[in-house]
RNA sequence: GCCCGGGUGGCGGAAUGGUUUACGCAGAGGACUUAAAAUCCUUGACCCGAAAGGGUUUGUGGGUCCGAAUCCCACCCCGGGCACCA
């Protein structure tokens, strides 16, 4: 018979879907894994090479841990809500609300022929009413905890998707889905308060086993500074300015100031400054220009002066001018710093540009290659002075000759600054001007807002829709497309957004906004566990029992995106006493990207491969064998077509063995044995190899021991025993052969994917013979085979009789000789 | 610029202080076949050599060590992340 994958593979999909045998039960599973997988958005034609890529490694960790006796539960959905789905609905010129019934369909029916064991019963869908539901409720939790605010501020644009972005949804300056320059905005928001959790998302990071990688990235977005705010008062003005420095032991450097165009000290002294209109200017270009205009002018530093403005310098009492410069953010710190130009490298460019002072109060240790120039020669080069390591202060007063980590303190005291801690990471904008989300649960009444009245003081008329009348529907608006105006397509139904105040009475109106898709991602774990529960939005005990997830997968570009959200929401769960964890993901491993050609898959470059037609060619187990083939689960690789013929020789090769050797044989006659101890020193050797790899991820290398055993049986025979151990071995990355050898030519009544994962049997691993490496001056002269009870007088008596060595030492005396126990004979002359 | 990965045969990769190139792909030779495909067997870094064997080789240069792809220093190249964050 023929190994037919088109035959046996749907045929066992099938099965397995009655036998129930990837459902664990929820409530009972005595051994409860959560095998986690990122769910795919089903926006493109359908399911990439890549995604079957993530599931497969995925999969297959999990199919092991079940055949290890975990209760694994391995669910799958469709985050379907957000802007790609939409755009894509938009290109096909369909309806989404219409679209996302056909993605939904085609993506489980390619999901469906991969393979995975996905407990099919326990699927989320993000744009449906029962699961957007709970969305909308976490939305009104946040709000309830003050961690949903509504504010007014320059916001990152998308001009082509029509929305506002949040800052971890631009990247390079461009928006992270159409590639889109971003503009600047002012416009009504609303935000999550995630910054509230900024420390311990930070501190957290330590306790998690995740890709390195991912902890790094996540750390250097949220960028947290020790350093000090310090207050520079104005003279002959009650102002003053607060900076935020990393190092306010370098105060007595600091030769002038620079704020913000943004910052509010330039409208208050206004009528003081002397050169008003140069400085109004200089704001308005400053607010408009985008990243792009900025980059463009190579960073080159701009900036105009506060004429007749002075700061006085609090630790010498020095008058210092005030500038104003877009090198400053506004967003972050204080939005006003003190410049040090000897030794930071933006301030220094920006003195020598506008002729500013220059002042060194950590000597360079190696001024002297620099000849015997003055300090004033020194700092006129072009060469920036920066900080000298382990330097001492001068210049500083009293604080002369003190070391930098000291007079942090010191100095700091002696103006009573404030020693303070600063995040990069900042408020999570919430709200998209888009269709396709969860509209977001708030009522605005005018009424209200006018009498000063609401649920939050700070935003007068705004309230929650009320639990228990959510959710808020999706209406199906025909002209689903973005307005481009500041709102979203829900403003233009009257029906939607007409209602009345929940307080007053009075005709109020809703919040048209959606929520962004990282909210429907953010939570959506947690509704696997649960998913028709109509009474609230998680199950606790189900919680409890499967929850932190034990292994995470996906990839690693979410590592600032969605990665970091969920742990926010998980974080604010924990607080408000719905989950006993902060952190939601034990676990988290990166996957690598599949790339084409060396290029990533892209429809622009038309390399994209779709699996159905390899499936359709060759079947899922091959084509999921050779992805993970490829390099290590966690490294990606080069999709070459060529690679598929090796697997499919090697499951042709296994399906053949099985036929030929075990069909026709009565269980209990076995087979010819021409090697035993070889054989099963191999075949345990193996079950330990394959066990450790899937453990690391390492799936090539176990395919590969997978590859050698069938060497070995096909040269040396074996007994049915033994081959179904085999079997077990490779079922977690070809759940299909091995099933249909298992049941219809070995005739268990029962799947292989619930046998027991093999054991290694030490006593196997012990080798009679052992080879040593014969060396001469840490060269390779030979091998030896020798007892394995060899010893050390015995190994170098041997290597000094071995006739290649004879003829390499000649007449020489060996000067040393170098041992190591069973493995090598290192001869010095 | 800073922070992570990485650089090994014709190719994907294996080896993390002790035999470089496991496993697979492609190649070459052979068997089977009227023929082809499929399958099987042999071979397989490079140079010298008939062979035994010797020499060279893990991006480049240096170092540590009896011994380095592996550890250390400097540099080059590729991929990814961050980027005026004070």
């Amino acid at each position: 018979m023929k190994y037919d994958p088109r035959e046996i593979e749907p045929k066992w999909q099938k099965k397995w879907l009655e036998e129930r045998v990837y459902e664990p039960d929820l409530d009972g599973a005595k051994k409860p894994f959560f095998n986690l997988m990122m769910f795919p958005y089903p926006s493109a034609e359908g399911l990439h090479v890549g995604n079957m890529y993530a599931f497969t490694g995925s999969d297959i960790y999990g199919r092991k841990k079940r055949m290890e006796g975990y209760d694994v539960f391995e669910p799958i959905g469709l985050d379907g809500f957000g802007i790609h789905s939409e755009n894509y609905a938009m290109k096909v010129g369909t309806h989404p609300v219409d679209q996302a019934k056909k993605s939904e369909a085609h993506f489980y029916d390619q999901l469906q022929k991969i393979g995975n064991g996905f407990a099919w019963n326990e699927r989320v869908e993000t744009y449906k009413p029962e699961y957007y539901h709970w969305t909308q409720w976490l939305f009104v939790q946040m709000w309830k905890h003050d961690l949903a605010y509504r504010k007014r501020q320059s916001v990152n644009w998308c001009p082509k998707d029509q929305t506002v972005l949040s800052d971890e949804q631009v990247e390079d300056g461009k928006c992270e889905r159409c590639g889109t320059v971003v503009i600047k905005k002012e416009l009504e928001q609303w935000s999550f308060r995630i910054t509230k959790y900024a420390d311990q998302l930070l501190n957290n990071l330590e306790k998690l086993d995740w890709s390195e990688k991912v902890k790094i990235a996540q750390k250097n977005w949220i960028g947290r500074s020790e350093g000090a705010e310090i207050e520079f008062k104005i003279q002959d003005s009650i102002s003053n300015i607060r900076v935020f420095t990393t190092r306010p032991d370098t105060l007595f450097g600091a030769t002038y100031l620079v704020v913000s165009p943004e910052h509010p000290i330039i409208e208050n002294l206004r009528s003081k400054i002397e050169n008003w209109p140069a400085v109004e200017k200089y704001i308005t270009e400053a607010k408009s220009k985008n990243n792009e205009e900025r980059s463009a002018e190579g960073r080159e530093k701009t900036g105009v002066e506060l004429k007749e403005i002075n700061a006085i310098n609090p630790a010498n009492g020095e008058k210092i001018p005030v500038w104003v410069a877009d090198y400053v953010l506004g967003s972050y710190g204080t939005g006003a710093i003190m410049a040090v130009p000897a030794h930071d490298e933006r301030d220094f460019e920006f003195a020598k540009k506008f002729h500013l002072p220059i002042r060194i109060v950590f000597p360079p240790i190696d001024i002297a290659e620099f000849g015997n120039a003055s300090l004033d020669e020194f700092y006129k080069g072009s060469v920036f002075p920066g900080l000298g390591k382990d330097s001492l202060l001068v210049n500083s007063k009293k604080f002369d000759g003190m070391d930098s980590e000291t007079a942090k303190k010191e100095i700091t005291k002696f103006v009573r600054g404030e020693l303070k801690t600063q995040f990069r990471l900042r408020d999570w904008i919430i709200s998209r001007q888009r269709y396709w989300g969860p509209p977001i649960p708030m009522i605005f009444c005018d009424a209200c807002a006018k009498a000063e009245k609401g649920e939050h003081k700070d935003m007068p008329g705004w309230y929650a829709v009320d639990e228990k009348d959510l959710p808020v529907l999706l209406p199906y608006v025909k002209d689903f497309r973005p307005t481009g105006s500041g709102v979203s397509p829900l403003a233009t139904d009257k029906e939607f957004y007409e209602v009345k105040c929940p307080a007053c009475g009075a005709t109020a109106r809703r919040e048209t906004d959606v929520s962004d898709t990282f909210l429907d991602s953010a939570w959506y774990y947690l509704r696997y566990l649960d998913t028709r529960n109509e009474k609230s939005a998680l199950n606790d005990a189900r919680v409890k029992h499967w929850l932190p997830a034990a292994l995470y997968t996906g990839g690693a570009e979410h590592s600032v995106l969605h990665l970091l959200y969920v742990r926010f929401v998980a974080m604010a769960l924990h607080d408000w006493g719905f989950v006993d964890f902060e952190e939601p993901f034990k676990k988290f491993r990166a996957h690598g990207l599949i790339i084409k050609d060396g290029a990533k898959m892209s429809k622009s470059k038309g390399n994209v491969v779709n699996p159905d037609e390899y499936i359709a060619n060759f079947g899922a187990d091959t084509l999921r064998m050779y992805l993970m083939f490829l390099a290590p689960f966690e490294q990606g690789g080069d999709f070459r077509d060529a690679g598929v013929l090796g697997i499919e020789r090697f499951l042709k090769r296994v399906w053949q063995y099985a036929g030929n050797k075990f069909s026709a044989v009565p269980a209990e006659a076995g087979i010819h044995v021409s090697s035993e101890k070889e054989i099963h020193s191999l075949l345990h050797k193996t079950i330990k190899k394959v066990t450790e790899d899937i453990e690391d991820l390492h799936y090539n290398t176990a395919i590969s021991a997978l590859m050698i055993l069938l060497n070995g049986f096909e040269e040396h025979g074996t007994t049915k025993d033994d081959f179904g151990i085999f079997l077990k071995l490779l079922a977690p990355f070809a759940p299909h052969v091995t099933e249909e050898i298992w049941r219809e030519t070995f005739g268990h009544a029962t799947s292989i994917h619930h046998e027991s994962w093999p054991v290694h049997d030490p006593k196997w691993l012990i080798a009679d013979t052992v080879t040593i490496v014969l060396q001469v001056n840490g060269k390779m002269r030979g091998t030896l085979q020798m007892d394995a009870s060899v010893t050390e007088e015995d190994a170098k008596a041997a290597a000094l009789a071995d006739e290649n060595i004879k003829r390499t030492i000649g007449s020489a005396a060996p000067k040393k000789i170098i041992y190591v126990d069973k493995k090598l004979v290192n001869i010095v002359i």
